[in-house]
DNA sequence: ACAAAAAAGAGAGCAGTGCTCTTGCATGGG
DNA sequence: CCCATGCAAGAGCACTGCTCTCTTTTTTGT
């Protein structure tokens, strides 16, 4: 058993996060793609090999690091939705942490949202975390909902069976009208976020504090958020 | 000069036009991460020093997949376009063509749209090119502008000058708030393609192309073109 | 037409990568 | 106490991008 009470089991521990935080300093530095092992290592003084005691590949390393970008982004996120009032003004708030979150850390970000690492596929430990902003997203759709009711335009026939199933997954208690929008929005915010991350809004947008928020606004609107509600 | 009618200067296209190519398979096959310049001169027979010649770097020759990749996107845009009578429906099948474009050429869309290549920066070649889609986009809705006028709401204060701003730059044609709605369609429609090319909808969305629609028509709506308009 | 210049290919080599295997040492549990 | 386990170290393999030199081939200027 790997009973957690040994000198040795220290050492480990403190081992893989000095492993783990050097690696975050390369990502954050460098990017994905150029975080090496080999590098890793030898700033925190050992042999390459020795690494792989803690991590039985750089994709393992990498996994660990999305785990921890995501668990990191939906902090911000749940501490900007703790920090703000009525539904309306939390939806905005979110989706502002999601993009400050992603301007502090754009290696970071692109590691979770941006083109997936080619050869390498996330394994399911890493869907909790990831569930976190989206999860946020429906409550406060729920809270809004409770306070007042959300009418959304009917949706086309052919989209009601999947529109059903998506809210039966995801948020039961919740019209499929407005389950179907949330998950646009939550996908279109992260177009957003991605385009000012990773350059294409440059030579078109200049304010891009402004533009956002007015984006985001209208993200909210488009799940039935309206500003002046309870 | 490097006047073009030498067996030399023919030879020269060719060999470049093969090391695209072959470049471009491996591309599709397996990422831009592991292109690897050996491996195509291999694949050519010919000696990795000598792809030196045609590209004198791994980026230059990226640069010039990703140029063919956002000529080959706008093409398909281009053609869904002209194959459309509507505004409305010219916008689906516009946004219809991204995201067919995307799911047949994933790894070359996440070269042109997902995490730039760490330490990669596009050089302003690519501007052109890029702006093949976006400047579709902005005549439909012209197009729909001279039928019938987009009425959207008015902008907060704060937006405005940013919004003329944008809107001198892009089309001084269209109002403002015409702009600025396309402008954020335009990103959001390359998450809603992004998310569910990067596996984000996995366990979320079943019916992708169904989904993808009906969000697509709601960004139509978004920018004021209606189902039935002119 | 012929020599000089430019362009292209071939090969060796450098520094770096992920990863594996073997060897030696220290430590903790029976 | 002693042996099995955990860990570190080092050598080594196959690969990468890229540079440099040397030779061959083609183009161009006189």
């Amino acid at each position: 058993m790997s009973t957690a009470h040994g000198a040795r089991a220290r050492a480990r521990i403190e081992v893989t996060a000095a492993i783990k935080d050097e690696a975050r300093r390369q990502l954050a530095a460098e990017g994905a793609a150029r975080l090496s092992l080999r590098a890793v290592a030898r700033e925190l003084g050992m042999v390459s090999s020795a690494l792989y005691r803690y991590f039985p590949s750089r994709d393992d390393l990498l996994t660990a690091l999305i785990i921890d970008a995501y668990d990191s982004l939906g902090e911000s996120a749940e501490a900007a939705h703790q920090a703000s009032a009525d539904p309306y003004a939390r939806w905005i708030a979110v989706c502002a942490a999601v993009r400050g979150w992603a301007l502090d850390h754009p290696h970071e970000y692109a590691l979770i949202y941006g083109s997936p690492v080619p050869g390498y596929t996330a394994p399911d430990t890493t869907v909790p975390p990831a569930a976190r902003v989206g999860l946020l997203l429906i409550g406060i759709a729920r809270d809004a909902h409770e306070g007042q009711g959300l009418d959304r335009p009917a949706l086309p026939a052919d989209l009601r069976p999947e529109a059903e199933r998506m809210a039966a997954d995801l948020a039961p208690d919740l019209p499929p009208e407005t389950v179907t929008a949330l998950v646009a929005a939550w996908a279109q915010l992260y177009g957003l976020v991605g385009f000012e991350l990773f350059g294409q809004f440059n030579r078109v947008v200049e304010d891009r504090e402004g533009f956002f928020r007015h984006a985001a606004g209208q993200l909210a609107e488009g799940v039935g958020l309206m500003p002046g509600s309870v």
